[in-house]
DNA sequence: CTGTTAGCGCCTTCAC
DNA sequence: GTGAAGGCGCTAACAG
């Protein structure tokens, strides 16, 4: 790695020359057409990169904060802008100069990416969509920066979250209102500790409404819309559909939509849809039906996580913290009200 | 802002010490507990927070780059997952330490947001979604870092697109080998010059086939999809349907299918429909009906654009480039093949 | 037109 | 147990 030193030396000029030109001042400074072409020459030659650590450094801009946020790249991927919008958001409303990174980061595999990563560079990170074992790896850990986990939750760790538990019950009140008592969980088997919980608010709920759902109306798939179609026509053939079904997210039910409409059955007429929606709304507002869902607030919570992190970060709160959002309950056509 | 030095007056003692301390080896140092409680607890009163600019300076380690991702927060605001994946996928393939920012903002007013984002911190950015307000302001920079485009053409820039025009020609060949002569264009009336370039294609075939399409077959409605609805129900109340819609964004496109479904128009076999495919082939493959359309390699063209940057960052490359991408013609419900 | 110099904040070596 | 000093790469003020 070249330095403007090293540019200097071999142009046989002052650093403080090659500074100038190689910032676009030559000419404001009067430095001669050739030494300039030199410089960018050699510069050239060198594959010379600026160290914007000394650059920042130097030139001493008041507080800017390196932040990190760790995103998983899964089925989840698509709300990556719904949450950056959040980020942003707070970002301009706080008026400091934060320098965001986005860290992708494979389910499961955050301890590899972490080791990857500098992280001793960064002031504090935000970590999104952890599984157990990602949980599990970061509970083994005692940074010297603050983290802020985005939905999870954990006794040493800050983290802005929702309650999970009765977004399951919500959805479960709503199918019992109308007497839906044939109801199924739409789920993959992982080790997110959120669909869990869901669940459970869900499964509990119909329990103590006196109308348990039996084990195999808990519907498993993996996390893809293609799954939940194969899942479906399979259900269908061994005619097992129930008439209403909760989806862990709005992947899923795009996928149960679409299985639905091929097979004839009538969304809500034979089948009413319930989910969590994690994409844009519009998504879910112009699906064929449009989805009734209890729509997570990405972008809040985004905007939440950033604040708290910027509060530890300049120390304004020590401990961990956790904060809780509400999701939002959109009825549509596929699970109209009563 | 406070610094080390400042911890240091405060507790009496060096900035040795307190380096020692905050970075948790005061133990292996043998600081005494009473220095470095007292150490800590001043850090936390002055609200102190690591210069992580003058820490990878010191650190010596080899400079990562730092890149910025400008990026349009409007419609095509579901893609940037597809993108940042594409990113993600050269920067591990380059196995080098790349700062990757995120960095939103409004369509025609990134003159705005690169004044108030510090730019000079940067290697280099690439550039999305610009409007041709923003392209002109580009034109009127002369930036001492590596700028690539995305998905645009200009002489003064690298860029890496697609032949624009050929999207627009393909897709009305499709049309056209189906006899298919009663055909309009969906498409936003604002200054998106990838836009009137698929446009441009699609009619001057029509055109060169003898069958000139008029003026009114140029739908304008905005970018949402309840716009598409709005324009759909409106052409369909004066029967102005046509029998094949090319629509410029997956956005409208589902709009249109909303719309058709609660008009009763069936689609493919009252009106066809075909896009310009931009969010995860999976929204698209599981439309109700599933949308036929050119699929724009997202993901491809970001890993391309950041190749392109390294290459400029590291003086490989040192004249504007561009680089053309190829989209994928996918053939579904909504449309399907003679 | 170009060079000299003094740091920016932090960490590490060596000395006491 | 703690302090002094040097230097990472770069910029800006001041000299010449």
């Amino acid at each position: 790695m070249s330095t403007i030193k090293d540019i200097a030396k071999d142009a046989g000029v002052s650093i403080a020359t090659v500074s100038i030109v190689l910032n676009g001042k030559g000419k404001e400074r009067k430095i001669s057409q050739d030494t300039q072409t030199r410089i960018y020459q050699i510069a050239k030659n060198l594959n010379y990169v600026p160290n914007q650590s000394a650059k920042k450094l130097r030139s001493m801009q008041e507080d800017s904060y390196a932040v990190a946020f760790y995103w998983a790249t899964d089925f989840r991927i698509n709300y990556l802008a719904r949450i950056t919008l959040g980020l942003q958001e707070e970002m301009l409303r706080q008026k400091k100069h934060i320098h965001l990174t986005v860290v992708p980061y494979k389910v499961d595999q955050l301890k590899e990416q972490m080791a990857l990563t500098q992280n001793t560079f960064f002031n504090g990170i935000i970590i999104a969509n952890m599984s157990d074992k990602d949980l599990e790896f970061l509970d083994t850990l005692t940074p010297s920066f603050p983290i802020v986990l985005f939905n999870r939750e954990m006794d040493t760790f800050s983290s802005v979250t929702m309650d999970n538990y009765e977004v399951g019950k919500q959805v479960a009140h709503h199918f019992l209102s109308k007497n839906l008592f044939d109801a199924a969980v739409l789920t993959h088997d992982t080790t997110f500790p959120i669909m869990r919980k869901w669940m459970k608010g869900f499964l509990d709920t119909y329990a103590e409404a006196g109308h348990p759902l039996q084990e195999d109306k808990i519907i498993l798939c993996n996390t893809s819309s293609a799954s939940a179609i194969d899942v479906c026509k399979k259900l269908y053939a061994e005619k097992r559909l129930p008439k209403a079904m909760f989806c862990e997210s709005d992947v899923l039910a795009h996928g149960m939509l679409f299985a639905c409409h091929e097979l004839g059955v009538s969304i809500p007429r034979d089948l009413e849809v319930f989910t969590v929606g994690i994409n844009m709304p519009e998504l879910n507002d112009y699906a064929v039906p449009s989805l009734s869902r209890i729509d997570i607030p990405m972008g809040a919570i985004g905007a939440q996580c950033m604040r708290l992190l910027i509060d530890l970060i300049e120390k304004k709160i020590t401990h961990p913290t956790t904060i809780y959002l509400e999701g939002k309950k959109i009825i549509a056509q596929s699970s109209p009200e009563k």
